[in-house]
This record gives structure tokens, sequence and C-alpha cells, in this order.
RNA sequence: GCCCAGGUGGUGGAAUUGGUAGACACGCAGGACUUAAAAUCCUGUGACCAUUGCGGUCGUGCGGGUUCAAGUCCCGCCCCGGGUACCA
């Protein structure tokens, strides 16, 4: 009998479950001895969507829990939680369409996610399941804003701290109406209410923040999105943005997401300047990260929605100034980005005073320059900066070179070095030391001084949509105010439709009678997606805890997360969010960390291999991949499941469409081959692999195997299921290694030295394997220990019994069953990683370690005598060396495969 | 444009980080078993040359360099992928 793995699988998955096998405990309260290290592995939680898992979505778990399995093995407490991410967009736009409660849409697919997930075996602990749509979870979700809302962040201490140790240091705060107390305050809460730039998208109904709008369109749909100002909740991200730069320094993160995270931060230092415009008070300043070309100002830009844009212009340019506002207001963010390249602007009439130099410059006005960035104005200096230089010559300004080193004729140059010329007394300098000296220059006048400024703008905390957490505020005569703790959570009320009003107000002002105490109007827009998902690693270390959040004992324990498994798409929303909550969390005493992830990986996408079938036009006649040049024909996607080997079972193909009942066929070979292409995988290209089907043909063990050998995890790659076949082997071998026909054969002889030397060899390099995350090589390696051990006929307890435990992480299906069959009682959870032997690995007297180079190698090495100059220039062979040094003093030499390649003296 | 990650057989990918390049697997070819097929097992498989036998030459995107030794390190190019973009 062959190894039955749907027998097996089931047997374990529901042995995990009735145990409870993977619980991970919190220590007792207050018994901090006798507690196990723990090890906190976590996956980015997903979002259950209608269509199901594919095999592209458990490529992370897998590894995640691998690596969990392996961390219990070797001793540590190990928390693998997972939960749902379940407010989103998809089940509220199904509402829209059906009227179905999205709760309702959330729990079949929750449902649905669960009984795919548990077939792979996972070794999650679903008892800490959490999801964000539950009022129990999002009760500490709202707890976590109504705190932001109750600090700024102090710069003196660099921290956010309670909004009462601010009051004091408000001059006159008290004698201010409560209206104008209210309002002062929300210049410093770090959760806030204003008047704000919004991304508006109004198919969505909606705004979206600026990582959620991708070219000018949502991310979600990919809907026009356009600017429009409006009252909205945000959150001061910008307070932390010098510590969650600063920060990512201490984390084990990759530097492509390291760095995505840098550039949208967008830390850049420099100066402010002010330049006093001509005949009149006003004075305009910009911020400049390069002052010391600030005597190659030819012109100063103002953006168009910059304030004193109607104040500066003069009666004769006021037509021409109106007409270009209202042609960059209606320019849609869209056609902005579209192109870049065009060029658009006016002159104001208006002219400021060149601090230094005196002379009369031009103000113009241009939509290359953002209102929402440093002082939306700046001073053009076209010689040396790109955008200045195609302005001025679109209108034919001048341009000045003020660093010499380039050719102005064809380009601006913009490096930052070169001698400064054309600059009165930074002539003949550095930029670096130019820079410093107009700084000191700028500041002596008066009119700058040294300034910073990030790219990164404050999230836009409030949607207009039905399905995410209601903002726990009411207004009470125009004054926002938080709901009192106790009064959470502020359940989400029904709804009759889960579209806006008529009058354009966000779904939550259909709910009937929702008042707070029966007469405050409560806020009517929702949080954004990922507002629960940027505490949720805190959740799962207390998931049951209705006091707090999280306990204290439960967060001293845990910390924060050894490994965090997601997709790299979330360097710049999810994991910025995250980071900024851990560390305002942490500001106010509640949680003894300032990161939420030690280590982070990410997880490559698996992308589909589409097949395709050639129709000859006209005709309902197919034809084979490789005769098709001879016709005219369209290729169609093809159920990727009815193909195997790129041949097409016809008889499934005739079933799979009613038009191809009586589809024609042109062969070859008497087979129809198809076409194949990589995409992304997708119901509607038909290259859908789902789990439950491989699950099914090869089993979870050899899903998990072969998801991880299809490559390096950081990778992405075309999922190819041709290929399993090789772990499908892997796995009815290495039963047959334990069983000779259906019995279970093992001795209980020693093992033999080769035989330990195979074990041992593989141990060292899972280990390897694991802690590098190289997952992939990891089952080559037990592939070949298999193959070794079959080779030398090994069916010995002392070889596989350690044997089962290494491949428990990742086939956890069939150690489980062979270790109950070699007799042991408790899951091999329980069981203990073998330690590695080095010196299973010396093959003999000859061969042990050598340190060289600083490194510690296995080669032979000889004790021989030899002028350095003899073997220098030269490699020989190992008679040849030792014939060169008979009779000469003792020196180590390196032998290499039998060739001396060093000589250590 | 800028930033990041890559480029190794027919394919996915290994290479203990400077030490026999192509592990392992897929695919392909040949063979064994079988009435036959499936399954299983064995052999071969970077290219070119030599093949009655041990062999030889070239080879990790391209061009240089360092080294006894380079896929790996340095310099200069080319190409693919991802992120980001008037951020002054």
């Amino acid at each position: 009998m062959e190894y039955n793995f749907r027998k097996v699988e089931q047997k374990w998955q529901q042995y995990w479950a009735k145990n409870k096998t993977f619980k991970a405990e919190n220590p007792p309260k207050g018994d901090s001895k006798n507690v196990k290290p723990k090890y906190y592995v976590l996956d980015m939680f997903p979002y259950p969507s209608g269509a199901g898992l594919h095999v592209g979505h458990p490529l992370g778990y897998i590894a995640s829990d691998i690596f969990a399995r392996y961390k219990r093995l070797k001793g540590f407490n190990v928390l693998h939680p997972m939960g749902y991410d379940s407010f989103g967009l998809p089940a509220e736009q199904y509402a829209i369409q059906t009227g179905q409660h999205p709760e309702i849409t959330t729990k079949t697919n929750i449902a649905r996610y669960r009984e795919q997930l548990d077939k792979i075996g996972f070794s999650f602990d679903w008892d800490r399941e959490v999801r964000t749509s539950d009022p129990s979870y999002y009760k500490w979700t709202q707890w976590i804003f109504i705190q932001l809302f109750n600090s700024w962040y102090n710069p003196e201490t660099n921290k956010a701290e309670k909004i009462d140790t601010l009051t004091p240091k408000l001059k006159g705060f008290g004698t201010l109406s409560e209206k104008e107390q209210s309002d002062l305050l929300l210049e410093y809460r770090l959760a806030y209410l204003s008047d704000t730039m919004v991304n508006w998208c109004p198919q969505l109904g909606t705004v979206l923040a600026n990582e959620e709008v991708k070219d000018g369109v949502s991310e979600r749909g990919g809907y026009p999105v356009e600017r429009k100002l409006m009252k909205q909740w945000s959150l001061r991200i910008t307070a932390y943005a010098d510590r969650l730069l600063n920060d990512l320094e201490g984390i084990d993160w990759t530097e492509s997401i390291k760095e995505a995270q840098r550039n949208w931060i967008g830390k850049s230092e420099g100066t402010s300047l002010k330049f006093k415009v001509e005949k009149s008070d006003a004075e305009i300043e910009v911020f400049t990260t390069r002052p010391d070309t600030v005597f190659g100002v030819s012109f100063v830009t103002l953006a168009p929605e910059h304030e004193l844009v109607s104040q500066l212009t003069t009666a004769a340019q006021k037509k021409a100034v109106e007409e270009y506002i209202t042609f960059a207001k209606n320019r849609s963010e869209r056609e902005r980005m579209a192109d870049v390249k065009k060029i658009t602007g006016v002159f104001t009439g208006a002219h400021v005073i060149h601090p230094f130099t005196g002379k009369q410059i031009p103000i113009w006005i241009g939509d290359y320059v953002l209102a929402g960035y440093g002082t939306g104005a700046v001073m053009a200096v076209p010689g040396h900066d790109s955008r200045d230089y195609a302005f001025a010559k679109h209108f034919e300004l001048p341009i000045l070179e003020v660093v010499a080193g380039g050719d102005l004729s064809k380009e601006s140059y913009d490096a930052k070095e070169g001698k400064l010329i054309n600059s009165e007394f930074l002539n003949g300098l550095e930029v670096k030391e130019a820079v410093k000296k107009i700084i000191a220059a700028i500041e002596d006048k008066g009119i700058g001084k040294g300034k910073t400024n990030f790219r990164l703008r404050d999230a836009i905390f409030g949607r207009q949509r039905y399905w995410g957490e209601p903002i726990p505020v009411y207004y009470q005569g125009g004054i926002p105010k938080v709901l009192d703790e106790n009064e959470l959570p502020l359940v989400l009320p029904e709804v009759d439709k889960y579209l806006p009003t008529e009058t354009g107000e966000p779904p939550l002002a259909r709910a009937k009678d929702w008042k707070y105490k029966g007469q405050y109007e409560y806020e009517q827009s929702t949080m954004p997606g990922w507002a629960g998902s940027s505490w949720y690693f805190l959740r799962y270390m207390d998931a049951h805890n209705d006091k707090e959040f999280v306990s204290k004992e439960a967060v001293e324990y845990w910390k924060n997360v050894d490994l965090y498994i997601g997709g790299a798409e979330h360097a710049t929303g999810h994991l910025l969010y995250v980071r900024f909550w851990t560390k305002f969390l942490f500001d106010l005493g509640l949680i003894p960390v300032t990161e939420p992830a030690k280590k982070l990986i990410n997880q490559g996408m698996i992308q589909g291999v589409s097949s395709f079938i050639y129709r000859i036009n006209g005709t309902n006649k197919l034809v084979s991949f490789n005769l098709k040049k001879d016709y005219d024909t369209t290729p169609l996607h093809v159920d990727v499941n009815i193909v195997n080997n790129n041949v097409l079972d016809l008889e499934a193909f005739k079933n799979w469409r009613e038009e191809y009942k009586n589809a024609e066929f042109i062969l070859e070979d008497g087979k129809y081959i198809c076409g194949s292409e990589v995409e992304k995988m997708s119901k509607s290209k038909w290259n859908v692999v789902s789990p439950d089907v491989m699950v099914e043909q090869h089993g979870s063990d050899a899903l998990r195997l072969y998801e991880m050998f299809l490559g390096p995890l950081e990778l992405s790659k075309p999922w190819n299921t041709n290929g399993i076949s090789g772990v499908s082997n892997f796995i009815r071998k290495l039963w047959r290694l334990y069983h000779s026909g259906e019995q279970l054969n093992i001795s209980d002889e020693p093992a033999s030295k080769p035989e330990l030397k195979v074990l041992h060899r593989t141990i060292k390099k899972i280990v390897h394997d694991i802690e590098n995350f190289s997952f992939n090589t990891s089952v080559s390696n037990f592939m070949i220990c298999v193959n070794e051990l079959t080779e030398l006929k090994c069916n010995k307890r002392a070889i596989l019994e350690p044997l089962a435990i290494i491949i428990a992480p990742y086939a956890p299906h069939i150690a489980e069953e062979l270790w109950s069959q070699l007799g042991h009682k408790k899951s091999i959870t329980y069981a203990e990683f073998p330690e590695f032997n080095e010196s299973y690995l010396v093959e003999s007297a000859f061969n042990y370690p050598v340190s060289f180079n600083g490194k510690t190698r296995f080669f032979q090495e000889y004790d021989l005598s030899l002028s350095k100059e003899q073997v220098e220039k030269e490699v020989l062979t190992l008679e040849q060396t030792q014939k060169y040094l008979e009779g000469k003093a003792p020196k180590k030499v390196i032998v290499v495969h039998n060739k001396i390649v060093n000589i250590v003296v």
C-alpha cells in the first residue's frame, strides 16, 4: 500500500484541532521563572474576499508556519495567530449591489477561508483569532482613536503626551470660549478635525489616503480622483516623521522596504528664505535645499493656490492670472500627472527684491509648484534646477550660472558639486562650504533659517463608507467630542442602503435615530481600512481581554513580533501606520516597544500561467499550438484545470462550456497542445489554481513542500503545477524508508557512521536554511538525505526518528504519522529538534577544520614544509608538492580537492 | 529621471559567501518490468570537439581589472523586474 495522504492528513488535522496542540500560553501572572523564551511569528492577516484563496496566498503562511513549528521544536513558546482584516470595500460594494449586509458576506467568506486554511495544516492558535469588524475588537480600535484625540506631540520631550500637559503652556487658554478652546486644541491633537485638501473619489463616494491613490486613480477600482477641500479627521503622523525615519536603522527589514519608507517620509534639509515684495509689506517665504544658488535666482514661482496670489497680482495681469487659476483648478490630478512635461504658468506682474543683490525679480505662478509642500513657493534657479530650467526656457526667462561645471545651453546643472561663480561673497567656494556661509548670512539678516521639511503628510482618517469602524465622536454645539471609554464600542448602526444619501452625506447619515444620548449628531464617517490592522499584532497577545486592549503582563511577555511575513505592497501603507501606532502607544506607556516587528520578510507573488486555445476565426474549429501558424486564429483563455502539461483534456473541455460542446479540433500527434503565458492570477484569465485542488490531488504536505521548493520566498514566480510530482515522489520515498509493503519496518540497531553522516549533514544544512529563510534549498536537502538513506537501505530508528523531527515543520502530517507509528504518544510538536554534531562529518584523521583567512573550513591539512615562493605562483598536485617538500620544516598547506591552493605561514 | 532588487542549462533554481559552477527537481532521451498503459526503478542530459576507454576546449548579460583561484570582489556599460515621481 502506498502512503495514503488523504487519510493521514485528515487524521492529524482533526487531532491538532481537538487537542489544541498549537495553543500558546501566556505565562501565569507574576511568574518570571521557568518561562520558556517567547517567539512571535505573525502573518499579515488576510482580507476575506469572495474569491477564496488561490495557491499564491498561502505562500507566506507556509513559510511562517515552518518557522513557527521549527521554533517550537527548538524549545520556544511560540505565538502564531491568525485573524481577518474584515472591514473593507468589496463586501460593501457587494452590499450596495445586492442589499445584503456586509457582515453576512464577511462571515461567509471567513468560513470559506478557514476551511481552506485548515486543509493546509497550519499551526495557528485559533483561540486567539481576531476580526477587525467584530465590535469586541473595534471597541479597542475606537479606544486607541480616543487616546490619539486626547494626546498631543510635545516637541520638547519628543513624545506624545496627554493633552492636559499642553493647556498650561497655551497663554490665555482659560479665557477662551469653549469653541475657541476646542478649535485651538485641534491644532495639537494627534487625531484632529481640519479643513484639508483631500483625494476625493466621486465614484466611490469617499476620500482616499495618498497611498490609496495610484497615478491619479483609486487603487481599488481605478476610478478618477480629484482634489477637494473637506472637513476631515486626520492623524498627525507627521509628528513622528523623524522617529519613523531614524528607527528604521534598528530593524531587520529588507532594504527595499526601508528605502520605500525613507522616500515616502522624504526628509529634506534646507533653509527658509523670505523675499520682500516690491512696493508692498508682503513677504514671500520659500523653502530651498540649495541656498548656495541664491545668486542664481531669476524669478520666484508660487503655487496657484498660494494665499498671496490675489493680493500680489497687478491690475494688468489680473485677467490672465484668474484664467490661469481656473484652468489649474479644473485640471484634475490625473491630467496633471499624465502630462508632467506640459509647462503652464502665468506672470503676476509683481516683483520681489533679491535680499542680497537688491535686484528686481519677477513673481510667476506655475502648477509645478505644489501648495502642500514647503511654503507653496519656490525661488527659481533655472541654472541649477531642471524644473525651473524647463519653466525658464518655456517662458524665456533668464538663466544664470552660479555653480561651475555644467553646460547651461543644454540643461541645468543640478549636481551638488563645483565652485561657486557670479555669487559675490560666495565665489570660489565649494557647494558644501557655500551652503554653510549663505545660511549664516541669511540668519544674520533675519530673513530665514535652517529648516527641515518632510514629504510625509498627515494621514486622512475619515472615510465616507459604511463598512468600517465608526469614529467615536459626537458633535455638541459644533464642537467635536469623543465618547467616554465606558460607552464603547460605538456599534455600527443599521441602515436601509449602503450608499451615500441623495444629498451626498455618508451612508451612516441614513441610520435612524442614531444620536448620542438621543440628541447629539454622531460623526458620520468611518475609519479607513488600515485602522484595525495598525495594532492587531498586540491584540493577539490577549485576544479576549474585555478590560484593556492588551494586558500589561501579556505585552511585557510577548513584546513585539519576532518574525513578520507579508507582501511588500504594504511598504508605505500598513507598515508605516503600524509603526506609527506602536510608537504612540509606547509614548503613553501602554506597551514596552517602539517597533511592531523586529524582522520582516516580504514573500513574492505567485503569478498564474494562463493556457490558450486557438480558434480559427469565423469557425468553431480549434487548432493545436504548433499548427496555428497556418491559420488565422484568435487566442482564447482556457481553464488551466483541464490542461495538463499543455495538453488539453478534450472530454473535460467539451463539458467545460456549452459553446464548445460541438467544437472540432485540429490535433498534432493526436493531442491538442495549448499555448501559455505568465499573467496575474485571476478568475477572468482562467488561470487560478486553488489550494484545495492541490491538496485533494497531492496532499497538503506536497503542496507545502512544493510552494517552498518553487524558489526563494521573496521572489515572484509563476505557478507551475507540473513540478509537484517531484515532491510527491519525495513523500512516498520517505514513507518507504520506514515501511516495507504495509508493515512498519524499523530496526533498533545503532546507526552506522555513514548513516550518521547523512543525518548530521542534513541537520546542519536545514538549520542553516531555516535560519536564513532559504526554505527552497531545505526541500532539496531533504530529498538528498532521503535518497542517500534509501541507497544505504537505512531503516534505523536512530536515524529515522530525528529525521521525522527535522521534516516536521515542512511536512507536518506525514511527520506526525511516522512519529506516532514509532510509538510516541505526544505530538511531534513537543519533540526536541536534534542537535547537530560536527564530529560525524569528519571523514578521516587527515580531515579537520582549518582556520584560514578568518574562516573555518574542512580542508585537509598536511604538515609539510616548503618555501612560500616555490608554490606561490603555481598550483601543484598533492603528489608533486609532497615530492617538493621532502625533508623540509613543517608548514601548513591547504589542499582542496587534491590540489594545494594556499600555504599558511 | 531617481531609488531598490536582479541577470547562472530547455525550465524552476543550487553554489557552505573568494575554493571542483550547474546541487535538487521538472522536462527530455534511452533502458528494465508489463500483452499494453500507468506507477516504479536504472542510465544519460551546459555547449562544442573526441568518442573502442580513460579525455580536451569554452562556459554564470557585455568589456576591463584584482587574485594561485571570481557566478561571488573592484571599475565601466547593456538588459529585465519592482517602487516612486514636478517634494524645490
